[in-house]
DNA sequence: AATTTACGTCAGCCTTGTTGACTTTCCAAG
DNA sequence: CTTGGAAAGTCAACAAGGCTGACGTAAATT
C-alpha cells in the first residue's frame, strides 16, 4: 500500500483512494467521538444541541446569546429552544449585562456544572484513550489536520477559544 | 504552553486542557468536512443522509441494503426513505439477488456515479487541502488516532472497507 | 426622535432519526 | 411439502433539531 509521502515539488502525493480512507475515517471516528456523551444525554431527555450549549458556556462562562450563535452557527430560535428547556430545568442562569442591558451573559448552574462535568468526563475519556494509544507525535498530526481542515471563519473561532477565555 | 508528551512510565501527560482543546477541534472540523457537499446537496433536494448511502453504494458496488444498515447505524425504515428517494429519482438501481434473492443488491446508475463524483470531488478537495497544509506525518497521525477514536465495532468496518472492497 | 441591536417568541416547515405493526418474499430445516 | 424465520418493504406516528418569516420589547446608538 502507498503511503502518502513527499514529492520533489514539496507537495504530497495523495491518491483518491488514501483521501477517501480519510473521510471514512473521519465519518467513523466522529460517530464514536459523539458516542458516549449521547448514551448519558439520552437517559436525561437531552440531546447534541444541549451538550453543545452546556459545553460553550462552561467554555466561556457570562458569554452571550450572540456569541453562542455565532460559534454554534445556528439560527437564535434553534438556539433559543434549548436554552428555554436549559434555563427552566436549572443547568444555566442567563442576566442582563451590566454594562449593555440588551446583552444576556450565561453561566451554568451547580447543576449544570454536574451534567458538563459527567458528558465531558466521558468524551476525554475516549479522547485520552486514542491520545495514548496513537502516540505524542500522532496527536499533534491529528490537531494540525482537523485545524487545516476547518473554514477560516470556524479556524478564527477555535484558536480565540484555544487561548484566553 | 505544555505539549502532550512521553512521560517515564511510557504513557502520555495529558491536560483536561490539552483534551478539550481535541475535543473542540473535532467539532469544528467535523463542521468544515461536511460544508462542501452540504452546499452541493442543498441545491438537489437532497441531505447528508442520501450522500452516506451513495458514498457507500459507490464504495461498495452491489451491496445489500442490511449490509448499508449496519454500516450506516439507522433503522431500516429511515434508510428506506433514503434509498426510495434515490431510486425513483434514478440515482440508485436495486436488484434481486440472483443466490439469495430476498436480498436487493445495490448500484449507482450513471447519474448517481455523477452525483456521487461531484460530491467527492469536494471532500476529497478539503481533505487534500488539509493534509498538504499539514504535511505527512501529520496526516500519519491524523488517521492513527481517529481510528483509535472508533469504537471497535465500527473499526471493523472501516478496516473492512479500508482494503478489499 | 428615529433607528438599530439583542433577545425572545409564535407559527409552520423540513430532514432524519425513532418505534411499532404488518405484509410479502423467499430460503432452509424439519 | 410445510412451516419457521430472515430479509426486505411499507404505513403510521412521533421527536429532535435544523430552518424561515413575522412580530414585540427593551436598550443603545445616531
Amino acid at each position: 500500500m502507498a503511503e502518502p509521502g513527499p514529492t520533489s515539488d514539496g507537495l504530497l502525493f495523495l491518491t483518491d483512494e488514501q483521501l477517501r480512507k480519510g473521510i471514512e475515517a473521519m465519518f467513523f471516528a466522529y460517530r464514536g467521538f459523539t458516542a458516549d456523551p449521547d448514551r448519558i444525554l439520552e437517559t436525561k431527555d437531552y440531546g447534541r444541541a444541549h451538550h453543545r450549549a452546556v459545553h460553550f458556556i462552561h467554555r466561556s462562562p457570562g458569554t452571550t446569546v450572540s456569541n453562542l450563535l455565532s460559534i454554534l452557527g445556528v439560527t437564535k430560535q434553534s438556539l433559543n429552544r434549548v436554552l428555554r428547556s436549559l434555563i427552566d430545568d436549572g443547568l444555566v442562569r442567563s442576566e442582563k449585562g451590566k454594562v449593555d442591558a440588551r446583552e444576556r451573559h450565561l453561566h451554568l448552574t451547580d447543576k449544570g456544572q454536574m451534567l458538563e462535568r459527567e458528558l465531558s468526563d466521558a468524551q476525554r475519556a475516549r479522547m485520552r484513550a486514542a491520545y495514548r494509544a496513537a502516540g505524542p507525535q500522532a496527536v499533534a498530526g491529528f490537531r494540525q489536520v482537523l485545524e487545516a481542515m476547518m473554514d477560516p471563519e470556524m479556524r478564527r473561532q477555535y484558536n480565540r477559544l484555544k487561548e484566553g477565555g
